[in-house]
DNA sequence: CGTGTACTTGAGTGGGCTCAAGCAGGGTGG
DNA sequence: CCACCCTGCTTGAGCCCACTCAAGTACACG
């Protein structure tokens, strides 16, 4: 566990205008000073590759908005077994859900360098209590959130539906933006997502290596992705 | 489908107390004049067993305030495939993930009885934007149907996890309350929760029946009921 | 150059699916 | 009241997809 994380604290606001104050932009009535006040307690972190931004029924004390990378949202089961629940891109805000819980319910795990500001949950709290036009973007983005989780539900984990029609529809979910470019994860981690073995996983990645609709290409700081063909992909995941 | 509505409309605060006003009654701020107005617009309902109080893909015009019996909300694939998302119990709102979207994306299918009030969706905007402390209970609201929805993700879905285990887990979280009543599902309806068939559905329950840890009783107007042996159920809930 | 991590690929097994036949209960109408 | 149907449940036999176990490869890093 090599989580060496640079940290320093938030310059001002230009630091935040890509992260937690894309939730306050929408609302016009948020002054400087209050921004200033907000600012002070926030700290601005780099996330090495595998590094935990939080634990697992550790007490939630902070909400993290992700600038950069992606970060798995991850539960661990007694029985050993490891199962993602949701992953979040840029933009995402991660520990949303503990707003109002005493522990986090999942680890927040960082998939290749991730960057976030770590805002402490009573300066949260304060914030969206004083700022109404916040709340109502919060449970917008909550409701995103759910939205998500239950797409997932219906559409990429377990059941009647074949493993390799899940596979494409979860590549096809990882794709940034509507780029053919698709946030590379191990192959460990696409089983925890799709609840199947990583042995699986790596015949499905092979296979369509093998077709040619998947290869392999590099971004930035430990960041894999792939480049799919996303017309095949969106065939293979419309079979039943 | 025989889907016979009673309907009539709300006649005062005290038919409410039970369900939308849960949500008001913490705020203090609420005047009597802004519940009267906010009345005037709601309807109560009651449902068949199978009426759909609203479908996938039709406009969200409003939410339902479950105050008696159960809801699922159900996704249907084009390929025929049917998964149920999450099951809302008494006091749950149905259709809030819709708040700020064009359409439903999952149909809300009564099971049992189930009576629900409908706030449309413009009343239901105003009110939660004139009202500071209701936005909170909402976004608490919304947060923990997002925990739900991550729990069903972690546990009770798909995956490495034998169905025994997962049909043990879901029957524990269809209890009413503390007790060792269990809200019964069809088999197929617990074939879409789990994610297999309704024959593999039936062995399962066969098997704790003859097991002694799970029996059939009756409750009111056709909702069915299981009595579990909680206990038992949670040892089989942990085998991995 | 050795070590660790991630991936690949094969052979054999098994849990859950498929297909199929039959049963139970509760309405409904003659 | 019974015959009929319809929905939901039961149970069996055979098969297949994904799991398990296992051996081996590719590559990064010190």
């Amino acid at each position: 566990m090599t989580k060496t994380n640079h940290h320093r604290s938030c310059q001002g606001r230009s630091n935040c205008n890509a992260c937690a104050l894309r939730l306050e932009m929408v609302c016009g009535d948020v002054s400087l000073e209050d921004l200033i006040d907000f600012h002070a307690g926030i700290d601005d972190f780099d996330f090495a590759p595998g590094a935990t931004l939080f634990a697992m029924d550790t007490p939630a004390d902070a909400v993290y908005c992700i600038r950069g990378g992606a970060v798995k949202m991850v539960h661990y089961e007694p029985s050993g077994v490891v199962r993602i629940v949701r992953v979040l891109k840029i933009g995402d805000v991660a520990g949303l859900e503990a707003t109002f819980r005493e522990r986090h319910e999942y680890s927040a795990i960082a998939v290749g360098t991730v960057r976030a500001c770590r805002i402490p949950m009573p300066y949260f709290h304060k914030f969206i209590e004083s700022h109404g036009s916040l709340q109502m973007r919060l449970m917008e983005t909550s409701q995103a959130a759910l939205s998500e989780a239950q797409n997932w539900l219906a559409q990429i984990v377990g059941g009647n539906i074949p493993a390799r029609t899940r596979m494409a529809r979860l590549l096809l979910k990882l794709r940034t933006g509507n780029s053919d470019r698709i946030i590379r994860f191990t192959g460990e981690d696409m089983a925890a997502i799709l609840g199947i073995t990583f042995e699986t996983v790596s015949r499905l990645v092979s296979e369509f290596k093998r077709l040619g609709i998947l290869q392999y290409i590099y971004g930035s700081k430990n960041t894999k992705y792939f480049r799919g063909d996303i017309a095949a992909l969106e065939k293979i995941a419309q079979e039943g």
